[in-house]
DNA sequence: TATGAATGAGACTTCATTCAT
DNA sequence: TATGAATGAAGTCTCATTCAT
């Protein structure tokens, strides 16, 4: 029997008490996630660590894969916020520069909560919500494309999903290793370093 | 429930029965982590599917975390054999055909068994082990950077270590990716452009 | 959970809007007990429904029980209302046609609304609702019992509770299964048919 | 979401002491539910009640409805019994008197087990195990339609189906309602008496 | 008086693990 | 040594009811 939870809100919260308790709640499972990991984040644990009973809990998210969910959701926002805002500012640089401004916003987004980035990308694939990382992830790629598709000038490929797919998935892997499991590669002038390695690098690819 | 779970074998499976259980155990629960993912895959069922009772099972296992802990080893022992055995013909070739030579070894080492790698490295960092996933990395790493150190008449870099970081990080990720997520561009010759690619633009970028 | 919930409206609603709250409710209840059973058919759905706050629902109902209650007894009244203006009629018939206008009568009570029916005499026994259609059976005995005394002329027994008995029993429970697991038993002139079966049956018996 | 719980036991008890646990399931579900009716009746209380672990119990039983399934299954194999075998007797005798059989079997049965045959025939509908009740109601139509055919020489009636349904209807009905509403209509001679009217008329309806 | 957010006891069920046979 | 019956903590989720606003 193949379980499918609902990962949509129950109900809207209009007051403003209730959208607190939303808030709490969600706040509460991010932080239990990052603490105890999926498998110990129980709805009870995660309902009193929010100060809030566990039928309010299911008031508002139908299943615990739910909270998750609203957890992933606004990690994925964030995230999406500083690299939309970021790319912006991307037109115009000549290639080179352009990938390291790339690469760059790509850090930065990954540091916006590491410990949370790890247990979502660790954990969370079971919970059928793949589909919100798979949709960050077709963003992204979907921008990239795009500048790569603006850089004709310079850049010579015969097949360039084919390149985007090598370097979205270069600059995602360095940047979510680097922060994750190499942290010191991103202190001080290190990040320069490193950034500048990977830009040269796909520079060259992409030449 | 036992807190901190034992993670090696509980006796030596000295008479060759019991060593046929002890693998029939293995391979079950291989193939129910495969079928019915971490959560789904209980002692019960993997005991019933090995054909032992759950009595057995715990003779040879201390704990379900000893069971996924020896499907992962056995996984990785693959691994590294294909790893280590293809490895030893890379002496000698020059740069770039040594990248396609390493680049073409992790390619056929994740299409070992695709959905069981699948299923451990989306599930099992949840259990714990991750050190085991990190064991085959640290191993793959001292591969690459044993090779990098060999390679110094055609390969400068200020700090060889940051270099193996890179390329290995990269390796790793576009086969990944490939192997588990763009499955049609490993198909024919979508493969050799893909390792050619990858082999062009490393090799850019230790020049 | 209120171990003894009281089952009589909480307040008399005097004002106008007040007692279409009330109708809203106790319509509501007896649409959601047909569409969804007595277990799921909560309060909250049925305020829902109803369109009234949870909170406006415990206003006028003290517990679920006083709902359903009231559900009972607006079905009942409205039987009883159908026995009563029948059996006014009865009265000066011979005994063969009287039975046959009784059991009529009974037929077109059970017809009232099936579906409501049906719900009540399956699930509510376990509400503990059943003084409720205990006293509708005590009513449609008694109005049996004095039919049957003024049959004197043509009836012989020797325990008129002992024959009342008998055929109230058998008319309630020709009725409730034609109505409820024979329909069509009930179609067209099959009906006639079989209130005359019935007819005769007790006719003979009570002669 | 309409669940739709599992009714057949879970496996088969092989050892004598899962046959026993088994056992005592069974009758620790048929005297909480005589003595806290169906709603109260949780497995918590059940497992208790029969000296056994909640764990043992679903062992045995998916569901609550499986449990209580077998309830019905005991209870209907034991009225099953008793009428066939009484039904045997009944061949051959002149058609009141083999009236008269049949419905004192149909008394008989009811007797029972009363307590638990009030309860499974009010609370147990939603079930979903209506087909047990049904099952045994047609395994008594069947017996009586068959008996009805071998009397043709004194029956005669156009359409002995509906005639099995009055007569069949009639007798449960009664039958029914004496143990579980009117027992003084059962005690001593008091049993007699109604047996007869009800063959009486049951002879007159079918002459 | 109306609202609806909040409560929390308690229901059902699973599964890693133990232990008597 | 093998078996499988038994255990029970812990998890998810519902719903009648209360109470602050």
């Amino acid at each position: 029997m193949a379980r499918k939870p609902l990962t949509s809100p129950r109900k809207q919260a209009t007051q403003q008490r209730a959208r607190a308790t939303v808030a709490a709640l969600v706040e509460a499972t991010a932080r239990i996630l990052v603490k105890e990991g999926f498998d110990r984040a129980s709805t009870n644990r995660i309902a009193e660590k929010a100060g809030v009973s566990i039928g309010s809990l299911y008031q508002y998210f139908p299943s615990k894969e739910a909270l998750v969910a609203a957890v992933i959701d606004r990690h994925n926002q964030a995230l999406m916020a500083t690299v939309r805002a970021s790319l912006a500012a991307v037109e115009g640089l000549p290639m080179e520069q352009g990938l390291r401004h790339l690469i760059a916003t790509a850090v930065r987004a990954h540091r916006i909560d590491p410990p949370l980035h790890r247990v979502l990308s660790e954990q969370l694939p079971r919970t059928g919500r793949l589909e919100a990382v798979a949709a960050f992830n077709r963003e992204y790629f979907a921008l990239f494309r795009h500048w790569l598709d603006q850089q004709q000038a310079t850049v010579c490929t015969d097949d360039p999903d084919r390149a985007a797919f090598v370097c979205v998935t270069t600059i995602e892997a360095l940047t979510h290793n680097a922060v994750l499991h190499a942290p010191q590669r991103l202190r001080g002038d290190a990040a320069e370093t490193l950034i500048d390695d990977a830009a040269r690098m796909l520079a060259g690819y992409l030449r």
